[in-house]
RNA sequence: UGGCCCAUGGUGUAACUGGCAACACGUCUGGUUUUGGUCCAGAAGAGUCUAGGUUCGAGCCCUAGUGGGCCAACCA
């Protein structure tokens, strides 16, 4: 009886669920709400995204970027884009301008454009705080001996002699440090914390380092600069981020990150929390800058944005459209487990987003003559074509047809079973746009290759015609380019660069190992003319083919283009 | 010889204070189609790493185990 009772309660309760329905959270968006519901007020809310300088983003950062900026859309709080620049052996401006741009690019504002170094002074002063309250010392030791001392996971670490020096010595030192008076590697500024704590990052972790170096946006004001821990979290509490959201090796860092906090924090502030999730991995490729830097000077790929990189730079110029890396980000959420996720699932996403907007061309990329023996020599007609089905207000435009065409090889066949859709001697298919045609006879060369295939028409078959003949059905439609008319066209087929799906997660094998031979293939095809006047980054659907983007190697005499991503082939399948 | 994190269809994520394991991709059918695309309709595919425990009821809580990951830069 009770039993009943119960189910019937919840049968209930899940009814009710069910009619409230709402989207789902995920792990973030389930802490924030938390803390919304414990006592932040959504004005509190503030987010960032803080690469370091060093590099170009690639698609991981992309997902960092989404779902920071994504919050702070969903949240309407504000985003900040913070340089983390505390390291001038490694940064540059160039790196700066490169994520501003794809941060841009991806169709993000940020709230502030911040660095690490505007708070060097700030970052300073604490650090002298600390020295005076007896948190702080200066090591005079190499960092090899302070690395030894700092024991292993398994076993604690052991005191440094300098733990004890003077407030007044640790005054001085950190004041020459600052000043430039001694070399690089001569002292750091240490934090005092327990060299007997199981987190290796709470055993006296380094603050300062002497750094001889130009930065790029300090120049040589600063002889010592702040390490990520020390920099991050006052960072954070400075720009009154609430969540700082990183990836889970930082898990470690929290205890620190707190810690750092716990010595500046102001009541009356806002307390920023640090919480990880997991890095994206993706098939198919690698993101690791030594890794994609090996690539770029091996001459595996021609550079940092070569449209088979998976940087934000390299997919732009693949032609992924910013509204398809973003719903990507979005669709694979966000967890804390391990994970590979497969690039078909991008491939989808910019499939499902330039299937509404890229016009609809024809080119044809393996061209076969086709001549059509009853069209009369030296005719030629104009035949409309839409622009995109998907979208109405694309309109359409003229083409010019004529007796000699070019067609796909691979849409002919002497000989073909009742699966083959395409054209073959004494079949009927349709041209596209225009006329249903049925394959007579064919061409050969010397070796045997088809040269030339001879069909003909049925002149009263017009596309959009409303005859009888224009309406009936055939099984295949071919998409042609007319031999006077058509433009020679340079075309890119990229093609994933890893034969692996995780080409960098073998213990054995070098990722180099499974490059992919094929990634590229460079190949002439013809058009329609219209193609030729299009401009860098214009994308179209060739149709029967993919998605493709005018490169910015071209030009009118010589039009190139990149392949974005094939048609989604269920064809190709059965023949595989 | 430690500490911490994680484990749900092939993949990625959901499942709110325990209540019929859901969504997307992928796969397979069928339909529409002048793109073997798109679109539409449908199907298969996990019983939630294992073993115990608590409970009317466990993917969720507890214990132990197993498997994977992270932690010993003057990198971030």
């Amino acid at each position: 009886m009770q039993r009943y009772f119960f189910t019937a309660f919840w049968y209930l309760c899940a009814l009710i669920n069910i009619m409230s329905e709402e989207k789902s959270l995920n792990f973030i968006e389930h802490i924030i709400e938390d803390d919304l519901k414990g006592g932040y007020s959504p004005k509190d809310l503030c987010f960032r995204f803080p690469p370091e300088p060093n590099g170009y983003l690639h698609l991981g950062h992309a997902s960092a970027i989404c779902l920071n900026f994504g919050l702070g859309l969903r949240y309407n709080a504000p985003v900040n884009l913070r340089f983390d620049d505390t390291n001038p052996a490694k940064e540059e401006q160039e790196f700066v301008d490169a994520i501003k741009k794809d941060v841009s690019w991806l169709g993000y504002e940020w709230a502030q454009e911040c660095y690490a170094s505007d708070y060097f002074q700030q970052l300073y002063d604490w650090a002298i705080a600390l020295i005076k309250q007896g948190k702080a010392y200066v090591d005079s030791q190499t960092s090899e001996e302070i690395a030894a001392q700092k024991g292993t996971p398994n076993s604690s670490g052991s005191e440094s002699p300098y733990r004890s020096r003077s407030v007044d010595e640790n005054l001085t030192l950190f004041e020459k440090m600052k000043n430039g008076d001694v070399p690089e590697g001569a002292h750091v500024l240490r934090a005092k914390i327990d060299m007997t704590s199981p987190n290796m990052l709470m055993r006296d972790p380094v603050m300062y380092r002497v750094l001889h170096k130009h930065h790029h946006r300090t120049g040589n004001t600063w002889s010592i600069y702040p390490m990520y821990d020390w920099a991050h979290g006052e960072s954070d509490y400075i720009e009154q981020v609430s969540h700082s959201f990183c990836t889970l090796e930082f898990l470690p860092h929290r205890e620190l990150y707190d810690w750092f906090l716990d010595q500046v924090c102001d009541s009356e502030k806002l307390r920023p929390k640090q919480r990880e999730f997991a890095r994206r991995n993706f098939s198919h490729t690698v993101v690791s800058k030594r890794k994609l830097m090996k690539l770029v000077e091996e001459g595996v790929v021609t550079g940092w944005d070569d449209p088979r990189m998976p940087t934000i730079s390299g997919l732009r110029r693949r032609g992924y459209t910013p509204q398809s890396i973003r719903s990507f980000a979005d669709s694979i959420g966000v967890g804390k487990r391990e994970n590979l996720i497969d690039v078909s699932h991008l491939e989808f996403c910019v499939r499902e987003d330039l299937n509404k907007t890229a016009p609809r061309v024809m080119a044809v990329l393996d061209p076969v003559k086709l001549v059509i023996t009853n069209y009369p020599e030296g005719q030629t007609e104009w035949l409309e074509a839409e622009n995109n089905p998907e979208d109405e207000s694309a309109g359409s435009r003229q083409l010019l047809f004529s007796r000699e065409l070019y067609i796909e090889r691979e849409d002919f066949k002497e000989e073909a079973n009742r699966k083959f859709f395409r054209l073959s001697i004494g079949k009927e298919v349709r041209l596209k746009n225009a006329y249903i045609i049925q394959g007579e006879s064919v061409v050969k060369d010397a070796e045997g290759n088809i040269t030339e295939i001879h069909c003909t028409y049925d002149p009263d078959s017009k596309s959009g015609s409303g005859t009888e003949a224009s309406l009936r059905k055939v099984k295949g439609t071919l998409h042609w380019v007319s031999v006077a008319d058509a433009r020679k066209i340079e075309v890119r087929m990229y093609d994933r660069l890893f034969m692996d799906a995780a080409p960098d997660g073998n213990k054995e094998k070098d990722f180099m190992e499974f490059v992919n031979p094929n990634s590229l293939e460079v190949i002439t095809g013809f058009a329609e003319p219209g193609l030729a006047e299009a401009e860098e980054g214009t994308q179209f659907q060739f149709q029967r083919l993919g998605y493709f983007v005018v490169d910015r190697d071209s030009t009118k005499e010589h039009p190139v283009f990149n392949r974005t991503v094939p048609l989604r082939d269920s064809w190709a399948k059965l023949t595989e």
